[in-house]
DNA sequence: GCCGTTTTCGGCCCGACTGTTTTCAGTCG
């Protein structure tokens, strides 16, 4: 059992105990206990009860539930909690704007155990005639619900991944040849079916192998001769496994991978490229698994540019290769560092010198902390004396690294309702640069969300605009904003946009990175790291970076250190005169 | 149930905002 399925399951538990009126403080136990064992770096399922105990939070009772847990995988508690909720109650809590005390009320007072009778409920103004509750709260809610239904069978990016390679793992000892193709191989940001090519020449073999592995679901209705559908046991997302035999696997490659729309594109004489992938003579040396090779020359035989699996998904890809070469894109080793971090003086899980030191071991030479600031309470963010603090704990450590590694002072400053910052200016001039990020008060207007990041565009201590929507993939829309605005202003005020690279956020949306290069105005992929693993999502937002068409020559951490230095120090400048 | 003592029992929590209220409960990050 990993930390976070342990306190996933404490949090079910306190959660379930407020939903089913158990005692209030007891409920508050738990719930306090998975809050703090969350940020926890303890390797929780092997540590003996009198070491959980001293964990903060933990007492003797939660410390031998979690021994339960890490034992059996299962609580007793919360099982006997689970029997006693159905299944649409649960499905609520999945549902913004709705918490313990909502979810309660209507299950009890309008009887509603399903998403379904909820969705009537609303429509029926049955929501809005219970006290407490209004034509607001209602509206609310069937937005939410039908947001819920969108996402329906969709999974994140690293989610999918996860899937993808658990299954060439499954797969692999079976077959020849097992490729990841589709969503997965072109990266995007969600995925509502994981596709792999198998290579097989007895389709009906493949079929009963499949069919005899554990934890893979057949959906037979969906599936064909030469197509596996159904689903990997526990998660909700479609697998599709496509035969092929050996000399039609890296054309397949190529043709499952690209979106419709992408092979449309009509080369040379007009033809389209999916009908030069059919119909050309590949340099296919049987079993050559030089993908590049081959898809190299189905776009020379279209008479197009090559186009790499991430940018394969509409007609842009065309024009910025018309601007732009393939080797421009930015790729992982071109991140000279990282600016986005968070550390134990906030809400991360480690230190700010252990961040460092990990950054050092991915060969990164400098390390931004961007801790949460005063007016995130509730991530523990720092008031203007511990900023001091944490300064001087930095100067003390960057006492200790030559020339070739660098820790910046930076804050992840919240932008409040009126756009300005929540420090005064001495304390902002403290800091070698400034994250500015909205994170309260998420529903708004489009002009309102729009004036209220101009503001902060405008401040001149905001160096980069860090996610600029507040969307969370899967889980909530962002507020809406004129995008084309907040670009010009960055590039006016000379302001960066963070390309949130957690695969929860992937905010700003990768279609607006071309338009905000075109602008003149650099991207940063910030990984927003509250650990150690954090820090590798800036893979993903690389992915998503080049799935936008981003260069290195925009991409501002492949600044190098010094360049970096003397970019902040001018921007410091700027700001004194 | 946990914590922290004024050491074995009494008090537990961060603050802004929203929508529903007419003084505040519920949610969220």
């Amino acid at each position: 059992m990993t930390n976070s399925e342990i306190v996933d399951l404490l949090e079910l538990t306190g959660r379930l105990m407020e939903l089913h009126d158990r005692d209030a403080f007891k409920t508050r136990s738990y719930q306090t206990a998975a809050f703090n064992l969350d940020k926890s770096t303890a390797d929780l399922s092997n540590m003996p009860v009198e070491e959980l105990v001293k964990l903060q939070g933990v007492g003797k009772s939660v410390a031998q539930k979690i021994r339960e847990i890490a034992e059996t995988g299962h609580l007793t508690e919360l099982d006997e909690l689970l029997a006693q909720t159905p299944q649409g109650v649960l499905d609520m809590f999945r549902i913004k704007g709705l918490g313990v005390k909502k979810v309660r009320t209507l299950w009890h007072e309008l009887g509603i155990t399903n998403l379904r009778d909820l969705q009537l409920a609303g429509e029926n103004g049955q929501i809005a005639k219970i006290k407490g509750f209004g034509a607001s709260t209602q509206e609310k809610i069937l937005a939410a619900l039908e947001f819920l239904q969108e996402q329906q069978g969709k999974v994140r990016m690293d989610k999918a991944a996860m899937i993808a390679n658990l299954l060439v793992e499954r797969l692999t000892p079976h077959f020849e040849r097992v490729e990841i193709s589709g969503q997965v191989r072109r990266k995007a940001q969600e995925v509502d079916a994981i596709q792999l090519l198998i290579q097989t020449s007895d389709p009906v073999a493949a079929m009963l192998t499949l069919n005899g592995l554990d934890n893979l679901e057949q959906n037979v209705p969906d599936s064909s001769p030469f197509a596996w559908r159904g689903h990997l046991a526990g998660f909700d997302v479609l697998v599709e496994l496509l035969f092929y035999p050996a000399e039609q696997m890296n054309r397949q490659l190529f043709i499952q991978t690209a979106t419709d729309a992408h092979l449309k594109q009509a080369g040379t004489g007009g033809v389209p490229l999916l009908q030069v992938a059919y119909s050309s003579v590949l340099p296919e040396s049987a079993n050559t698994t030089d993908v590049t090779e081959v898809e190299t020359a189905i776009y020379e035989k279209a008479g197009l540019p090559y186009i790499v699996p991430e940018m394969r998904e509409d007609d842009f890809a065309f024009r910025w290769a018309s601007r732009h070469k393939n080797e421009e894109l930015v790729t992982w080793d071109d991140l000279k560092g990282t600016l986005h971090n968070h550390s134990t003086w906030s809400d991360g899980k480690q230190s700010v010198a252990d961040m460092a030191a990990y950054c050092q071991k991915l060969g990164l030479s400098y390390f931004g902390i961007a801790d949460h600031s005063k007016t995130a309470s509730y991530a523990n963010g720092l008031d203007a004396e511990r900023v001091r603090q944490q300064q001087l704990e930095i100067d003390e450590l960057n006492k200790g690294f030559g020339a070739d590694f660098r820790i910046f002072k930076g804050i992840e400053s919240d932008i409040l309702g009126d756009g300005s910052l929540d420090y005064d200016n001495d304390t902002l001039a403290t800091f070698d640069y400034v994250v500015a990020s909205v994170h309260q008060t998420l529903t708004m207007s489009e002009e309102k969300a729009t004036n209220r990041l101009l503001r902060a565009i405008e401040n001149p201590y905001t160096t980069i605009l860090g996610h600029p929507t507040g969307r969370l993939l899967l889980a909530r829309e962002g507020y809406p904003i004129d995008h084309r605005a907040i670009i010009d202003a960055c590039a006016e005020h000379n302001v960066i946009i963070e390309i949130n690279a957690s695969p929860y956020r992937l905010d700003i949306d990768w279609h607006w990175i071309e338009y905000a290069m075109q602008q003149g105005v650099k991207l940063s992929i910030n990984p927003d790291a509250h650990d150690f693993a954090g820090l590798l999502d800036m893979h993903y937002g690389v992915a998503i970076g080049r799935k936008g068409g981003l260069t290195k020559a925009m991409t501002f951490n492949a600044l190098t250190l010094t360049e970096m230095r003397e970019y902040l120090k001018k921007r410091r400048a700027e700001i004194r005169k």
